[in-house]
DNA sequence: GAATTTCCATTCTTTTTGGTTATCGATCGA
DNA sequence: TCGATCGATAACCAAAAAGAATGGAAATTC
């Protein structure tokens, strides 16, 4: 009971003439008058009856030929879903952003989503840590994280980033300044370290390395906090140059310069994880990654 | 997409052991490790991680795997039904009954039942003609009918029958007779012909031979009428001999002998008609079929 | 840490299967 | 009666599938 004899049988049913249907399949006559007969005689019975106008089916060959048909498009539905699924083409695939991607997130979807319109895309937003954990426990299949990663992690570098100084257009304390060192007397907004740890530390490590200890007189949740904190004349805070997307017109950003104001957020996942829904991501991603830094900003707007 | 090819890939789904699962299925290790592969290069994926433990379902391996029984099963349910169909051990079966049958039928009927029990069988009881009529339309598989039939069917043999004089018991007239030399003025009750040519045709040819001709009196629509008028003492009739079954005690059957007064019934059908439900039906017919006449019957009860 | 065991892959050979061409036999029409 | 059509059969060939033996990696044992 091999698909190709049902195929070919179903063939036949539907011509009703060995010629043609074998034509029609491929093959010739006689094979196909074997290919019948073994069905036949693995059945028992005979499927035609063999006259001067063709084929025509006997009550056995009718039963046979619905169920054969439903048979026969079942297998080669399945062969298709299984291709399309190996191929990646269908699925679901759960990705992480944070902050430094929410620039990239957009394009990256939406061709991603062209492509490959049959994958399930989750997206959740959260820091570089949340995702390498949900990575490891495979909660999450590719998550935009700071580089490096360990090596558990296979990844790829998508965006540059940098650290910048973000000051109040307004604020009398903030006029005229343009880089750290000219900030020591002044107020510090700082995100909350467990909602971005990588850029908290390394924004701490690059002061601390120039002698600099920023004066923090607030914590916020989320970077547009900072950003509005700032803008509200608050105080200076050290972000990332990407946020400059979200700074309104009340913030002037300044690229920090130097060892440790640079880093670079790839797409990481699980070392060895070749699931096609990664790799076509990934390939995707690779082909339109920012592959300079941020286009050199003009320090404000 | 052999059947072949996923069967062996759901069995080493379950096993997940490729040396245990080509012993299930009866092939060598290698054997199998290429069916799989061939699988795979049809997918163009993998379905297994292959490790130290045995082999692990990838998360296409786990989709096809449902899918791949679902399949296997079904193919397997098919070959099984067809096998069944071609061996006429499913179907539908319809039997036409007449009068002289109604003895054997409810056994034959129950016998059927017992040994193809998912055989549907429809009965209709109606005469030969009409029977015959049928089974030239199709709408009828096998009839019991008088013999002999046209060469249009095949036919086996299945009771002897014969012309019985039906008395009433209690009527005066009747009294002492034993044969129909002494009806001349007897009155008759006959069957209407269109419910019974067959039977009434013999009949009148038997009287006409002897140079006898029934003063009918009365017809009946069918052979318990008949059979009750007799019993009444309304008449005599000729009837069959295996009527004796539905004769009340107010009758007394006398079975007629000599030349035109015996005939046979027989399972008939289609000729070339080798539907194994037939087959199975005849078949079963012939070997429980009455071979010796109704057993001598004494006369009357 | 070397030997052993366990598993799957590979190689090579044999067998089986599926297919092709050529041809036959039967049946129906002209 | 002669073709024409249609399926079955025969003979042969190539490809596929299976088996036996072997290899190689990884874990386990001593």
């Amino acid at each position: 009971m091999e698909i190709r004899l049902l195929r070919s049988f179903t063939v036949l049913a539907r011509y009703l003439n060995y010629g043609e249907a074998a034509q029609a399949l491929g093959v010739s006559q006689p094979a196909l008058s074997k290919q019948i007969q073994l069905l036949e005689a693995d059945l028992g019975g005979v499927l035609f009856h063999r006259g001067r106008h063709g084929a025509e089916l006997t009550p056995l060959g009718r039963f046979m030929h619905g169920q054969a048909q439903k048979l026969v498009a079942d297998a080669d539905q399945l062969q298709q879903s299984g291709r399309r699924m190996a191929a990646g083409r269908i699925g679901r695939l759960t990705l992480g952003f944070g902050l430094s991607t929410q620039e990239v997130a957009p394009r990256l979807l939406s061709l991603f989503r062209e492509r490959y319109p049959d994958v399930e895309l989750t997206l959740e937003d959260m820091p570089s840590a949340v995702q390498l954990n949900l990575l490891r426990a495979g909660e999450l299949d590719i998550g935009f994280v700071r580089l490096p990663v360990s090596h558990e992690f296979d990844w790829i570098a998508v965006v540059d980033d940098q650290l910048a100084l973000a000051l109040p257009v307004e604020a009398s304390w903030a006029r005229g300044k343009a880089g750290l060192t000219a900030m020591h007397d002044a107020p510090f907004v700082q995100l909350a370290h467990h909602r971005g740890a990588g850029l908290v530390d390394q924004a701490m490590r690059y002061c601390a390395a120039r002698q600099f200890t920023p004066h923090v007189i607030q914590r916020a949740g989320d970077i547009q906090t900072v950003m509005s904190l700032v803008a509200a004349g608050i105080g200076a805070a050290i972000v990332p140059l990407t946020a400059q997307r979200i700074a309104g017109p009340g913030v002037r950003l300044i690229p920090l310069t130097g060892r440790g104001a640079h880093w670079q957020v790839g797409a990481a996942w699980l070392a060895g994880n070749d699931s096609p829904l990664i790799q076509n991501f990934v390939a995707l991603t690779r082909e339109h990654s920012v592959r300079d830094p941020a286009p050199a900003p003009t320090v404000t707007a």
